[in-house]
DNA sequence: GTCATATTCAAGTGATCGCTTGAATATACC
DNA sequence: GGTATATTCAAGCGATCACTTGAATATGAC
């Protein structure tokens, strides 16, 4: 101990930052931004074992990022501090800023084509007071039910093909999921330009969407795993 | 190859944060932040060997967070987003909400008094009109000739003794250096409240205060940008 | 108490990282 | 051309990391 007090600040900094430099820690972190859960809910939603979600949790809780508390035999995790999203949020815009390969990869997801700018929310929600767009939600069931953005459609990519059976060629659809990390939305927005509907992506997701402390609905009987 | 596009943007952002994850990248960039620089300005700046240097800057341009142009024999590198500097805002407000350490460690540079609130940088742009504050700059000469808040009176760390001798009892000082990231402003607060004076932090460092867009003065014979 | 569930710990493995050392490359000046 | 300067490359070493596997611990139900 004891070296220089700059090198141990910066050492707590760069934790932080190393605490983000797994994908698999970013997909945690994301789960956790829909809202608290347990070890095996986490693990479950991202396909990790348990014991690698847990040791994976423990490294964010000693980074500082997420809390836990006990509920019976199961141990809570949940984000500590609202700004960690920013943080995710800034990630994603260098992201795509400087490095041209995000931009490959994402055209690649939208066959092609390329997509529109997203609309802000702000914007979505002025055009959402006057009723001139349909929301879609392409996030899980369950995580449509535990809180949407209210009047949003909740529609599986899988499905997607019917639900665009069922609008009108000229309505404006605007879709969310999970939040900067998330393709749902990216995928959803190119399924529905390819067959001729106007289609964006909100920027961010529902955490976000949250965040800026606008209202959602939940569903009745709200799970929470 | 080609696994799926969702893994693959993960990466791309955990490559980011991972840029981010070596004290030795932060203080760089912490560098970089202060204008270009070519390899060896860095190593002599950092402490680092050049060939190490050089690695880290090559790794900080895979992650897109610099870029690099040739001037003569040398190689400039610079700061490719002015936002990455909000990315190391967001990671030290992040460190010092979340984690205690932090706070301690800090507090050890401050001697165990209990460090005021900094100044917002625009509070201090608003004292400084009415001229109700005295403005320090704790970095290095070569960086303040290279540009420094207009008015702010340069003063090395070591040098803080002769400079305290010299002022008001009553007056307000206001001091600030490189960043989030440097430690001077702090050591430089803890000595002149150690001497009964009314010294504060400004929030932020120089590279912040010309992201705000505001005004900075240099001296005549400016070296390089 | 026993049992089942939820989480954590501990050991092991292959890969990557940070750093050093020494050689290789590129540019400018003579 | 040769020489000096600035940067990059390549190999090597110890440390750390992500993940797996299997055992250990803690809580609640019986």
């Amino acid at each position: 101990m004891s070296i220089s007090p700059k090198a141990a600040l910066l050492e707590e900094y760069a934790g932080i930052a190393q605490a983000l430099s797994a994908p698999a820690r970013l997909t945690i972190l994301e789960q956790l931004a829909q809202g608290a859960r347990g070890v095996d809910g986490v693990a479950a939603k991202t396909g990790l074992s348990v014991a690698n979600c847990s040791q994976h949790l423990q490294q964010l809780r000693r980074a500082g990022l997420v809390t836990s508390t006990r509920a019976g035999k199961a141990v809570i995790y949940r984000l500590s501090d609202p700004r960690t999203l920013e943080l995710m949020d800034l990630l994603h815009l260098l992201a795509a800023r400087n490095i041209g390969r995000v931009d490959d990869i994402l055209r690649g997801l939208a066959g092609g084509t390329d997509a529109p700018e997203p609309v802000a929310r702000t914007e979505l929600a002025r055009r959402m007071a006057m009723g001139a767009v349909t929301v879609l939600d392409v996030r899980p069931a369950d995580e449509y039910a535990a809180a949407h953005i209210p009047g949003a459609v909740n529609v599986m990519v899988s499905d997607l093909a019917t639900f665009a059976d069922g609008v009108d060629a000229g309505a404006q659809i605007v879709a969310y999921c999970r939040g900067p990390y998330c393709v749902y939305a990216h995928e959803a927005v190119a399924a529905l330009r390819a067959r001729g509907l106007d289609a964006r992506r909100m920027e961010g997701g529902l955490p976000e969407w949250q965040a800026d402390g606008r209202d959602v609905d939940a569903c009745v009987g709200q799970s929470n795993r």
